[in-house]
This record gives structure tokens, sequence and C-alpha cells, in this order.
DNA sequence: AACGCTGTGTAATAATATAACATATTTAAG
DNA sequence: CTTAAATATGTTATATTATTACACAGCGTT
């Protein structure tokens, strides 16, 4: 298993701002904001959050095409991911629910597949937007 | 509820074409194939989607930004799916599982956030590229 | 008839993501 | 130690996905 320890110098300029940041950030965003430590261009941005997610040390929220660092210590690999989307301030937040999870873990259908990750996003508004 | 009668011409034109598919269809590819039909534009083809799926005749597989029918009378919402998806040969297919389904409709997270939809994709491999 | 709502058609552009190429650095094996 | 493989970099260009803005049409309501 990687440790941040052997992240590349933009893989972690990367992942430091995104672990800044308590909501997911786009990846223009986040061009955006490194471009002033040296990075210049989408790929450079993409490489590392392709890098960062197969690590586990961020998710992509994908209904929203945007990426938000694992705060679990656990979840060093990203194939199992619930979040919790408001509709209307856009806060998303990781969560993790022992019982859900498992059963999600368990899952089979009927036709036997066999599954080695799973994507859950639950979308509501939030208290403060009710 | 809206039935199938009262969709509009692109409406239904855009509908005939992804229930053809048994497997999602990307926008553009359905623009291309609906060209013929007298539908020219991307904005066409993005606005009858979004009908379609708020009337749960569609639903969009968001990891993949492609669109599929929903073969589930029961299911006139999009607001509770899951899907399928085999990260080989990238077949999709919706999951109907009435006891997962209860759990994901009952589920509650800890901060008393209610949810009103929720969307669910599993990733593996597929019998035949085992 | 005037309004609100939904849909249409078109052009332009924004936002998201990858291909292709040349080069550098790190890692592991011989 | 050196060679090969794997991984990362920097850059340019381009592909793919999606929306904004505007003018107007059809329909049901009041």
């Amino acid at each position: 298993m990687q440790k941040q320890e052997t992240l590349t110098k933009n893989q972690k300029i990367i992942l430091d701002l995104i672990e800044k940041s308590d909501q997911p950030l786009k990846a223009y965003s986040i061009l955006f904001d490194v471009k002033k430590k040296g990075i210049n261009a989408p790929l450079q941005v993409y490489r590392a959050l392709k890098k960062l997610v197969k690590i586990g040390k961020i998710h992509k929220i994908e209904s929203r095409n945007a990426f938000i660092a694992c705060k679990n210590s656990k979840c060093q690999i990203a194939k199992a991911t619930v979040f919790s989307i408001c509709e209307s301030c856009e806060d998303v937040t990781e969560i993790h629910d022992h019982k859900l999870s498992e059963h999600l873990r368990d899952f089979k259908d009927n036709k036997g597949m066999k599954y080695s990750k799973y994507n859950l996003e639950f979308f509501g508004i939030c208290k403060k937007c009710v």
C-alpha cells in the first residue's frame, strides 16, 4: 500500500489542496489554484487526480465531476464509497455506516456477478437548507 | 405522472432510440443517430434527455455519462437507481433487488438527513469477461 | 387578449477530459 | 553498476460533454 510519503511533488500539491477543502473541488478549479505552484496544464492535474483516486486518498463524486479527500484512514482504496449530497447547497459528506457497508459489500445480484467496487450517492436537502 | 403519450416529438425520437439499445448511449452518439430525423444540435438532445430522466423513462449512468432506458414499469421516477457495470466490457444492467432497495430507501445517516434520491453503481467483471 | 409554461431551433461557448510526443526519474533485476 | 521497465513530467493540441443566450412557437388558463 502506497503511503503519502511516496507521493510525487505534483500529487502532494494537489492532495494538500483537496485536503484543505472540506468540499469537493473540480479539476479546473484545482488547476487555477495550483498554477502559482508551477502546474500549468489540465493533464498534470488529471494525472495526479487519477493516482490519488487509485490509492484511495481522494474520491470522485461522479454526479458532480468533483474530487473530495477521504478522511477515513481505513479507506485506503477507492472501492467502496458512500456520499450524501445536498441538492440545494451542494454540500457533500462521506458516509461511513458499518451496517450499510456490510450490506453493500456482501451484495450479490441474481447473475452471480462479483463486485469489486461500488459508489453510492444519496441526494436530499440538508438541515441547513430545509 | 406524465405518460409517454404526452411526450413531444423530439422526446419520443430520443426515447425510442434509447429503448432500442440495451446498453447506455452517450449524448453525442444519440445526436449522431437522430440527425436524420431532423435533430441537429446537442441542446436538443440534452433537453430531451433531461426531461426523460425527470419522468423516469431513462437513467443517467453518472460514472459513464451515458443514458439507459428504464425497463421497470414501476420505476416512474428517477429517484432510486442501482446499476451493475462491467469494467471490462462496459456492460450495464439495472438491478432491482427488493431487499437492497428497502435498505437504501430506509437509510438514515447520523445527521438525520432525509434522502429523496440515490444512485448506486456496482463495478466488477461480468461472467463473460472473467 | 395577455400571461405563464413548456418546448423548439440555432449559434456560440463553457466545462470536462484525453491523445500524442519527447523526456526525466525511480525501481528492481541481472 | 547498469540496463530495462515502470512511473512521472511538461507541453501542445484536441476530443468529449454540457450549457448560456436569444428569438420564437404552441397551448392552456384566466
